[in-house]
DNA sequence: TTAAATGCAAATTATTTGCAGAAGC
DNA sequence: GCTTCTGCAAATAATTTGCATTTAA
């Protein structure tokens, strides 16, 4: 993990006058040990490995910290739970393509479409400050061959 | 409602062994009686001043054969329920655009988008025949006021 | 008649919350 | 020591489902 993600987030909480415990070192540890998208349950599997202790309630109550101090994305693609990206410091104007068979999510970054994107919502009345594009298509893999690599993943890029 | 919907409906129904009730009509008469997007609890509520006696089990049962039959979209936001779109008929290529302050849910066509999308997915190795395109901003309405028309509008258009 | 449909109440499931004890500062 | 945290178990809330009863065909 990118020791700047721990500052900014340990003086996040400093400043909320919130507190340091070993619960949360191990669920920010296991939140950016990867690149991969999780749910909240893969979370906590993560950080009961450093941690046995950490609860799911912790878990719950840590992640919209990280998403307030923005260094983790909040993404809810009408599945049954949400996913958290944790490669938003790194890319911060990328979109996602979701599987509609296999749940797969796959991150893009392109320039026109968030051109376009400020332009339709100029012209709704809206400002497209945050920017949250999504796309929902079949992959090919599951179209030729009837299922694909990782037919129930739960949304690991 | 155009009576076009209700054949298709019926006819969809029939070819399943599925049978004609009451309630069914009520939801059915009262899912196109409306361009509004809805949720399953507005629908019980606009289907029970049709017919009192239509319960939210039976709505809940008759909302996926409408999609099921193409007639209705199922729409999911990220917010706690789905929204219900009968304007696709109509309107086959449209997007939406969620309003990420007031749930305000506004549609629009745009040749550009869907082009873009076509390609994206290509790029990426999907095929964009399922095209759900979200895009969530804040509208301006908002931004100067502090709140929109519609606070806790359940995505009425 | 007989399979399908209904309403009710209970189940499901991700997430949230109340609370009493534990721990950071 | 005082406040924040924690784990646990119970609560929430949209949706689903089991079941006994009703009803369409």
């Amino acid at each position: 993990m990118d020791s700047g993600v721990r500052d900014r987030i340990y003086e996040f909480l400093a400043k909320k006058g919130l507190r340091k415990t070993s619960q949360r070192d191990a669920i920010i540890e296991a939140a950016f040990s990867t690149t991969e998208h999780y749910t909240a349950e893969d979370l906590l599997l993560m950080a009961r490995k450093i941690d046995e202790s950490v609860s799911r309630s912790t878990v719950y109550r840590t992640l919209p910290l990280l998403v307030e101090c923005g260094v983790l994305k909040e993404m809810d693609f009408g599945r049954d739970f949400k996913f958290y990206d944790p490669n938003y410091l790194d890319h911060p104007n990328h979109n996602h393509l979701i599987c509609s068979d296999c749940n797969r999510i796959v991150e893009f970054e392109d320039l026109h479409i968030d051109t376009l994107e400020t332009c339709i919502s100029k012209r709704l009345g809206f400002t497209a400050d945050k920017k949250i594009i999504r796309i929902e298509a079949s992959c090919d893999e599951f179209k030729q061959t009837g299922s694909c690599r990782r037919n129930a993943a739960a949304g690991t890029a």
